[in-house]
RNA sequence: GCCCGGAUGGUGGAAUUGGUAGACACGUUGGACUUAAAAUCCAAUGGACAGUAAUGUCCGUGCGGGUUCAAGUCCCGCUCCGGGUACCA
């Protein structure tokens, strides 16, 4: 074999282990850059051709970079926590550290096999006791801390402490929850140490609250909503329901709005900035007080139009409201008590899935601010507890969903839009007049909007308010496989360890929840555990999410044992400069990582308060599958183009049984027992069809492809150039293997422009021409200028277009030949390499410098002009460069072939744009 | 419903600022080499029409309009496909 890709393949693999080629330092010499891949979870199932993508852009960028002189960080390491292992746990009883070492082992081997340039000396794993006590350091500092409203951030829960005890928490500018009950400073020094902590924890960034969770019994544990269906848990099928559990939440909300305005520093895509700000969902409104007719208390609703104040025909609670019981009157209590049970009974997925109009009215009423008319509670699903105050001011002239509700109970619906009509569906624009709303008569929406708060807050009615549609994140999960808490309880109240202390996961002898509904972690006795204080540990772990939020950091300094990571090392990494991943991650990785960052950066404990500057979501491979057609109630199968006139059924055929569509019936017929005695009807050349279509790549469809079976048979090299070639890297396409002969072949043509017939490396020594040249300085500029706007896929034409010129060049000039080797090596790096080294280099070519681009090379005495008429290009004339304009236009109405387009008119106007393009216009 | 993408030959895609549409590959067809096959090399390849031919004419970037000397690219109005998201007041 001329090409012995998988000699070579293996030879520089060795050699860069051995040699540590990837290896990196700080180097204050150096400009640093850090590419990153999204953490990857090492899945027992492996890599199939999808995955590398990603892995593969990054890698070639890193390479450039290092050719371009950068100190560049490229790790990678696995976020090892996670369920799937827990379930094979579950279900096998093989501990999930033992799993994950296969796993971790099987992958490392994959990414192996492909030739990437990461830095494995800084691999980490979530799962490992030395990287989470540093999560649970994390978490520590997170509980140690508070929001500061008047400084903007994070700060310790100790200069809390020392204000409450001067001036209690009246005038705390403090971020904390909803329901804080004021108390003074004397009030504050006269509680006893829980009643202390009680008050803190609705302060601290990391706290225990009562959270509703979707309880199955059945299971004794908590389900996801996507584990649900039905209202019953997806395993076993037990009924679920919802149930205020004491959970870890982490304070995200008190960062809501820097995550939002931190979106404009970051070179993300639009998509995903704008899937970030909805799921925060900031909105600007006012709270308003109702009074109500026949009590003390009031209603607090939350409404973004409060210069439709005067379209209030009713108001809505959420079932859960807390009043609901306390106003409700006697002929309606059934009813309600009813409607809130039911509605207690549905998941929280349920209750959005279902798009039907419900609600009770309670029989109160509540007294309109202005008008001082009566106003009818009612209560309905529509309307969330958990979003606002849980109660809305209905206006259904001017919101669809109170529209709808109106009509769906009969109740009335003012207008106060000017020439409106309302009674088809509600006005949702804002460019319209209103009336009947006495001081906001007249006035448009958005000038309401601003006199109606005036208002409002003047007569101490309600504020300005800014409400979240992001909720504090659930840090508590009732399982085995995770982080767990350094956390003990003293008469139920949680305390941290000190600094020094870290909780190692202890063994139990089974991975599931105890009898008593408690997570798997209670199994463990006392002497189970590394560290145990108070009267219990914590028997949480924490959620997928922890490990992963920092993991970027602890690269930088993966195996220090006194800091989660020296500030002098993150100072010089900094933040990841390109991070290639998937978009699926958008409102969970991608924006805990965010918060985290920013929280240790609060914290004074890094320098930077966004951790990802650039990223790149590559879209999804597809996989192509293909298809055979048995023919009705037979075991015959047509082939795809003799199946008009038969009625088949279309049946998923392995992809490892066909090649360009023809399927191999031998391969087919031992597949499994059924086809064994398949017939065949053939077609006119004796070949059998498939049929073939476009879907996700699954191991039901028989469409996997895995990276291992081509790189046996094309090598890394050419795996790597063609899943670049295949398209952008954020675009979703189809693989289909086709085209691999394609990048192959550019390589074996590689290898013949520098080897003879007997396959003997040969370059030459004489100088190149000057064709040459300008074909290494033609790509030179190319590949720089692809590579820098991460267009990986034309990167891979120009290489071609290259080798193409230079074998009809003949040309094998050692200079050229060198130049091309380093501008290729991103891509394909072992090819190069074995081509470096017979070039006579002893180093690697990792530290080979991109060859400077030439312009002179790229100069030109003529331009080829096209010609055009009305716009459309007729002939192309040679012109030479300096020609002026009224040179060229000369040039052009002597061409011969001009009098023939002009057919005997005159040019009304001639456009000459120099080195570009000349127009005639007739 | 709302938000964000996208639509270019038989296929994947290229065209970066409005300036030669279809680069580069795949596939297909024909040819060379070979006992044969594979591999390799050469040639043709958007469509239609005319011509023995060189060549010429027309059409052509989802659809309909517009701006411009010139539109795949800009503007207006649609269609279809993909992704995200939703009783968020």
């Amino acid at each position: 074999m001329e090409y012995n890709f998988s000699e070579i393949e293996k030879k520089w693999r060795t050699y860069w282990r051995d040699n540590k080629t990837y290896n990196v330092k700080e180097d204050s010499d150096k400009e640093k850059y850090y590419v990153l891949d999204m953490f990857p979870y090492p899945s027992g199932s492996g890599l199939h051709v999808g995955h590398p993508l990603g892995y593969i852009a990054s890698d070639i960028y890193a390479r450039y970079k290092r050719l371009k002189g950068y100190n560049v960080l490229h790790p990678m390491g696995y976020d090892s926590f996670g369920l799937p292992t827990e379930q094979y746990a579950i279900l096998t009883g093989i501990h999930p550290e033992v799993a994950t070492k296969d796993n971790t082992e099987r992958y490392r081997k994959q990414l192996d096999q492909l030739g990437f340039s990461y830095d494995w000396s800084r691999e980490v794993q979530t799962s490992d006791p030395n990287y989470y006590k540093w999560t649970q350091w994390i978490f520590k500092q997170l509980f140690n801390s508070f929001y500061c409203g008047s400084e903007n951030k994070a700060m310790p829960i100790s200069h809390l402490i020392s204000f409450f005890e001067k001036q209690g928490n009246i005038n705390s500018q403090a971020v904390c929850d909803e329901n804080t009950t004021s108390f003074t400073a004397s009030d504050w020094n006269s509680f006893n140490e829980t009643e202390k902590e009680n008050v803190l924890q609705k302060y601290r960034l990391a706290f225990l609250s009562d959270t509703w969770v979707n309880w199955c019994e059945g299971l004794g544990t908590v389900l996801a909503n996507d584990e649900i269906k039905d209202g019953l848990s997806e395993r076993g099928g037990y009924p679920v329901e919802q149930k205020l559990m004491k959970q870890w939440s982490l304070r995200i909300t008190a960062y809501a709005d820097r995550l939002i305005s931190g979106l404009e520093t970051l070179d993300w895509t639009d998509s995903i900035k704008e899937i970030q700000k909805n799921w925060i969902g900031k909105s600007n409104g006012v709270s308003v007080h109702f009074n109500l007719e026949n009590s003390d208390k009031t209603i607090e609703v939350f409404t973004t139009r409060p210069d439709t104040i005067f379209g209030v025909n009713f108001i809505v609670l959420a079932p859960e409201h807390d009043l609901i019981d306390e106003i409700t009157s006697e002929d309606q209590k059934q009813k309600v008590v009813d409607y809130v049970n039911k509605t207690k009974l549905k998941s929280e997925r349920e209750r959005q899935a279902d798009k039907s109009i419900s609600g009770v009215f309670t029989g109160s009423y509540a007294i309109h601010p202005f008008t001082k008319e009566k106003v009818q509670i009612w209560t309905g699903e529509y309307v969330l507890a958990t979003y606002g105050s849980g109660a809305v001011m209905a206006v259904p002239c001017g919101d669809q969903r109170d529209w709808d509700f109106a009509t769906h109970f009969g109740l009335d619906i003012i207008n106060i839009f000017e020439n409106i009509d309302v009674s088809e569906k509600a006005n949702q624009e804002k460019d319209v007049i209103i009336v009947n709303s006495d001081f906001l008569n007249g006035l448009k929406s958005k000038k309401a909007i601003d006199v109606a708060i005036h208002k409002i807050e003047e007569l101490g009615i309600g504020r300005a308010k800014t409400n979240y549609r992001l909720r504090d994140a659930i840090f508590s999960r009732q399982r085995y496989w995770g982080e767990p808490f350094p956390v003990y309880y003293k008469y139920d109240t949680p305390f941290i360890l000190d600094d020094d202390k870290h909780v190692t996961l202890p063994q139990v002898n089974k991975y599931l929840p105890t009898s008593k509904g408690d997570p798997p972690l209670a199994r463990a006795r006392k002497e189970d555990w590394n560290v145990f204080e108070g009267d219990r540990m914590e028997t949480n772990v924490m959620p997928g999410w922890a490990g992963s939020s920092w993991y970027f950091l602890r690269y930088m300094d993966p195996k220090n044992d006194g800091e989660f990571c020296a500030k002098e090392k993150s100072d010089y990494w900094g933040q990841v400069d390109l991070y290639i991943g998937g978009a699926e991650h958008a409102v969970g990785h991608l924006l805990y990582s965010r918060f985290w960052t920013k929280f240790l950066f609060d914290r004074g404990l890094i320098g930077f308060d966004e951790p990802f500057k650039k990223m790149i979501n590559q879209g999804m491979i597809l996989g192509r599958s293909s298809f055979v057609y048995r023919i009705k109630d037979t075991n015959t199968y047509v082939s795809f183009d003799k199946k008009k006139g038969y009625k088949t059924t279309r049946l998923h055929v392995d992809i490892n049984f066909v090649d360009n569509d023809i399927l191999d019936l031998d391969a087919f017929k031992n597949w499994r027992a059924e086809y064994a005695d398949a017939d065949f009807i053939l077609n006119d050349e004796g070949k059998y069809i498939c049929g073939h279509e476009i879907e996700k790549m699954s191991k039901s469809k028989y469409n996997v492809q895995t990276p291992e079976k081509l790189v046996g048979k094309f090598g890394a090299d050419t795996l790597r150039l063609y899943e670049m070639f295949l398209g952008p890297i954020e675009q979703f396409k189809p693989w289909d293997t086709k085209g691999i002969n394609g990048v192959h072949n550019f390589l074996r043509k590689f290898w013949r422009l520098t080897h003879d017939s007997d396959n003997n490396f040969v370059v030459s020594e004489e100088s190149p021409t000057k064709q040459s040249y300008k074909t290494l300085h033609k790509t030179i500029k190319k590949v720089e200028e692809e590579i820098e706007r991460y267009s990986f896929n034309t990167v891979v034409s120009s290489f071609m277009i290259c080798v193409n010129e230079l074998t009809e060049q003949k040309c094998n000039s050692r200079e050229i030949i060198s130049n091309f080797t380093i501008l290729l090596s991103p891509y394909a790096p072992h090819i190069t390499e074995e081509i470096w080294q017979k070039l006579g280099n002893d180093t690697s070519v990792t530290f080979a410098e991109f060859p400077s681009f030439i312009e002179s090379y790229l100069v030109e005495d003529e331009v080829n002009y096209p010609v055009s008429f009305n716009g459309k290009m007729r002939f192309k004339m040679s012109l030479p460069v300096e020609m002026t304009k009224d040179q060229i236009e000369d040039e052009v109405m002597k061409h011969e072939k001009t009098a023939h387009y002009l057919d005997g008119k005159s040019p009304k106007k001639i456009i000459v744009v120099p080195k570009r393009i000349i127009n005639i216009v007739i």
